[in-house]
DNA sequence: CGGTAAACGAGACGGTACGTCCCGTCTTCGT
DNA sequence: ACGAAGACGGGACGTACCGTCTCGTTTACCG
């Protein structure tokens, strides 16, 4: 069995070095079975046979499963939704919001985030990568708020803290539980109730 | 072995209908071992022992093990934090809120929270059934606004379930991160963020 | 559900007295369940079902499994293998292993017969009733060289108890094992070898 | 907890390759529960335990409880009942016999031919070595009445076969069913029947 | 003739063992 | 030395039957 990736073509060893390409095929290889509606279980074993690898290589870098899939996401986020600044905090925060709903619906990206969920909700070891990569999107919306007030649309006496979580947390609870919807119109009340005057 | 519950009294068949006691013995043992800090898994076996019932008795009526631990939640959940009602919005929803954070922040009630939406996230099938459970608190809320509103103290524009989420959203982005209060001021900020006027 | 034997017809109760029907209903569905090859375990709650019958009306009247197909197989067997009375010793001695291995050659019956040794050899409390089953065939037997011997066609010296053990044994031996044919001819050379002068 | 083994030390691994220790270990422990006379059921838990072992490890290498304890039947059988060779086929078949007799009456040694029925009894797949296991000990004694032709002492038109199976099936009757003597008197006698001219 | 006792169909129950699944570790062998 | 492979110890899972128990119903027997 190959690397079932992309090409398929075998990967040559690199001695004693770490062998870079074995841990992008890791990492490919848990996106890959993140996204897709996988039948069975996401299991050690599945990943290591998809990247093609040693489930001991897997062991060697990540301590656990779920710091392979965090790794993997986290990657994978930073390419996502950017930071927009257009001067006006109004603009940016519906945005940023309204771009951040939209991808959470694309299907892809909404079974990587559920998935992302559910094992970091598990897995206690892995808790603390899920806050990392909560928190680097939590910074995002932080400085689009941080610039607004800066430019004195938003009072001083708001507490930031709060109202990127409760932007954040509206997301992720609708998200997860799926009651309310999360489309554009309500990215845009939501940016009213949160900047309201 | 009896029961190992309190009294140890040898439960009574109920002939071919459901036996009451039985599935109250499963969903107390089950809250007991979620409450206590076991030393072992919380698994099937331990509950059927704890409960004195065999494992197929409660697979008889439960999906998994998830569907019982979270039909206990529900259970119990529902005699915690009761709805205030003292004449003003301000004061019904910080006392809500804060009286919410409270019990959260108590080590019983944090672990059976944390493990609640461990294993909804995981089981698929148990979703449902912890989309029932946060429901159930989120009427409790959307109660006390729609209060609000009806004696003017909101503005008949406000998405009151855009409010709600808001709040809930935060309380369980925060709960489950961790990266944020939960505190008595929290309450008030976030009460004062939300019906700002 | 009815009785999904024959008729299909809804057995009546009668009362406090034992109900003959439901007994001859459960006899019938356990050699049905013996001769047919079903596809799962021969267990207690099939024979119920197919008999149309509780659970517990089967262990009001039998001690277990085993006794209930016991007793179905003795019942049955009563009308298999008659007792040949020829007035010559190698007539009937021939005549009655040829019988029987007959028997034993057809589907049904090597089924239920190995079927019975399965149960028998599992279930301890079986044993007892395994022996009974074998001994009246056994006895048959028996009658047939006590007759000869008393015409004077065999030796007063010879242990007829292990006379029929051979045969006997010979039978159940290759008819279990089927390392050996059960046909005419081994009647036959058998007969030779047990009343060899 | 260790082997529970003689020594108890700890197994190595033997890397991917399959672990025959391991394979050992579970065999012993299988004769090991098989001759002495265990408590409790002789459960594939127990077994994997007693050999310090993953339950998985016997799964992946047998197809169920019975194979194991075939397997390991009929590796002990095979030091078990040497073959005599006196010059005399009487002494020889008498001698044969009555040894064979001899072992299946102390207590271990007939409750893992007990066992062995059983369990082969039961399980369909595991037939054919139960049947691989009756044949060695037949070859042995057909061994035995072989040479006694070659040397003349049994007549050319005798089926050596059916002498056989008369007498192994005589054995295994009376051993499994127990109506009959298994003692060192009915060796001789059995042995005069078989031979008788 | 009305009350009681027993047998019935039904099926839930406590319990034991099964065979499967997956984790994270360990060791070999090839490169 | 590193990586692919996969066996290993361990432990939880959910299923299959066993034999027991109780229900509510139906019928025969007895006062």
């Amino acid at each position: 069995m190959t690397t079932s990736g992309s090409d398929g073509h075998r990967r040559a060893h690199t001695g004693r070095r770490r062998n870079e390409e074995a841990r992008q095929a890791i990492l490919d290889a848990a996106l890959r079975l993140l996204t897709t509606p996988h039948d069975g279980g996401l299991t050690v074993d599945v990943i290591a046979h998809e990247a093609g690898v040693g489930k001991q290589t897997i062991y060697r870098w990540w301590q656990s499963k779920g710091a392979v899939l965090l790794e993997a996401l986290t990657d994978w986020s930073d390419s996502l939704v950017p930071v927009p600044d257009t001067g006006s905090l109004r603009e940016d925060l519906c945005g940023y919001l309204a771009d951040t709903f939209r991808r959470a619906g694309e299907p892809a990206t909404a079974a990587v985030l559920r998935t992302l969920a559910a094992e970091a909700a598990r897995d206690p070891g892995t808790a603390d990568l899920f806050r990392q990569f909560t928190e680097t999107r939590r910074d995002a919306l932080h400085a689009i708020v941080r610039r607004g007030r800066e430019r004195a649309e938003l009072g001083p006496e708001l507490d930031l803290e709060l109202l990127v979580d409760q932007a954040y947390g509206l997301f992720w609870y609708r998200f997860l539980l799926g009651h309310g919807p999360l489309d554009q119109e309500t990215a845009v009340r939501l940016t009213d109730a949160l900047i309201r005057t």
